[in-house]
This record gives structure tokens, sequence and C-alpha cells, in this order.
DNA sequence: CCCGGAACCTGAAGGC
DNA sequence: TGCCTTCAGGTTCCGG
């Protein structure tokens, strides 16, 4: 589930690759893998153009083309990217190819089809709508603070919500909330100043630490290259099952709003 | 406007 | 063993 560190790295390791090649045109093998217009209006925009650079907000990944648009790429649950020769019958769950002139081709694979592209105007995008950039440095404790105040939802939920944060998915919120020693579904308004002080560090240090993995690879997830990450072997209770990593409880699987959610019941209050 | 739940999808896992 | 059901979850849409 591509979340902030998978996107981050599917976007470092596709940036050498990709920057500065020109895009050929681009296939859709499952036709609502593209969201906002047609596939030739589509081709229209993007044949031809340079890829100026890559870049991330929130889940999206960003390819900047010469004429100035944006494609933006969200992977939801099972999206990859794959780069090789264009050659051969393209990888199974296939849904979007981006032939580049050099003969190489960009496989966006997706076996639930829920991933989209995207074409939009810089400013008149989703990207407005999100809200901070977790690693960024405008994201301290008191603007976290300030966030999470006036909030009735689980502090589950408030993680979640892109309008707030960006970036943060299911295994990171887990993962953050176990380190922070915070309770899942605690109101986010009755989080203290202590504990939104350990929030704001456990946040900031599952995703970082996740990018030094090169993200986590639970289902689909996998690099451009074909690598999967590691960052999955080091959760502490995000999927995991059984005897928790800090004590001798046990891990806890309930469902908060229809999301698997895993803890420690005396590690979390 | 806010909240909660369904819909979108398919492969994997679980139950009988 | 095999068939059938359930589950997974990011985002959008819709009803209350």
């Amino acid at each position: 589930m591509p979340e902030l560190p998978e996107v981050e790295t599917i976007k470092n390791d596709l940036e050498p690759l990709i920057k500065n090649s020109v895009i050929d045109r681009v296939e859709f093998l499952w036709n609502k893998t593209l969201r906002g217009s047609s596939p030739e209006t589509f081709n229209r925009e993007v044949a031809g153009q340079r890829i100026n650079n890559l870049s991330r907000r929130g889940k999206y990944l960003i390819i900047m083309l010469d004429n100035g648009k944006m494609l933006l790429v969200h992977f939801k649950m099972t999206g990859s990217f794959l780069i090789g020769k264009q050659e051969g019958e393209p990888p199974k769950h296939t849904r979007a190819i981006v032939y580049l002139k050099d003969g190489r081709g960009l496989f966006f694979i997706d076996p639930r089809k829920f991933g989209r592209f995207q074409l939009v105007n810089p400013g008149d995008s989703p990207l407005s709508e999100l809200g901070i950039e977790p690693l960024s440095s405008g994201f301290t404790r008191q603007r976290l603070g300030e966030l999470l105040s006036k909030r009735k939802s689980p502090i589950k939920i408030t993680l979640l919500d892109q309008g707030l944060i960006a970036g943060i998915g299911n295994m990171y919120a887990d993962e953050a909330l176990f380190l922070a020693g915070i309770h899942p579904l605690r109101r986010a308004e009755d989080i203290s100043h202590v504990e939104i002080t350990r929030l704001h560090d456990a946040i900031r240090h599952v995703l970082l630490e996740a990018i030094k993995n090169k993200g986590a690879s639970i289902v689909n997830y996998f690099r451009p290259s074909g690598e999967t990450g590691s960052a999955h072997s080091h959760f502490k209770v995000a999927h995991r099952k059984g005897v928790c990593t800090a004590c001798p409880g046990a891990v806890q699987r309930i469902v908060i709003r229809g999301r698997g959610t895993y803890f420690c019941p005396s590690c979390q209050h």
C-alpha cells in the first residue's frame, strides 16, 4: 500500500532514470486508470513532452512536463511502476504504459485497478486539498497540536485525514501511535501536550525510517526496479500478530471506521 | 457541513 | 481438495 515512504522511494528511484526523457505516448490497458480526460486528449498533451523532474506531495507522485502540466499518479492500494524495455508482453496487471522515445517503457502495474493518472495544471489540482507535509519544517509539534484540537474523531482517523496531514496511511498511523504509546481510539482533542510531542516525533521517525528502508512491501508494492522494500520487517505492530515487541502482552487487531488497526493494549493508552 | 458507510476492484486467505 | 465467502484499504461518492 503505497503511502508517503513508498511514493517517496518510487520518486527517488525513478527520477534519475526518467528525468529529461521524452514521452512518446501513453497507452491505457484499463481505461479507468485515466481520470479527468479521454486517452486521446491526454495523449495530445503528453506526447513529445520532456520530463522535467519528479516530486511527491502526500501520496501523489508528480511528473512535471515541459509544457508546465503535471502528471499526477496516485497508487491507491496496489499500484506500482516497473521500468524496462518495451518489447514483449507487458507484465501481468499492467494498466498503463508510458512509452519513452528511447525505447523504454514505464509500466503501471495495479492488480486492484484503483490507481489513477490525472493531468492537471499547477494550482488547479487535487493537491491544493492536501494538508501539511509531515516531513516539512512547518510540521512542528505546535502545528500538530493545532490540527488535533477540536477534533472529536479517534486519533487514528485524524492521522489518516489527508486534508490535515498528507501522506500517512493505515500502516504508518498504527506504527506512529504505537511508538507514541497512544491508543488509536483516543479522541484527538484529548491528546495531551506531552503525548503530542511524542506523537510528532513518532510520525517523523517512522516515516524517515521507512524511507531509509525503501518502503514496506506488505502487499503488491515494489520499486521501479522490481525490488521490494524492507520497512515492513521493522514494523512493531502494523500487520503483526501475536506477542508485542515491547511487552509480554498480545497485539490486538480491531476495526476503526472499516480499517484494520493493530495496537498493543498494554503499551498504548 | 459533518459523519458514516458503500462503492470501486481482484487476489489471497479462511471456512466448511 | 475445492468451492464459496470474506477481507484488504485510499479515496470518492452518497445518504442521513
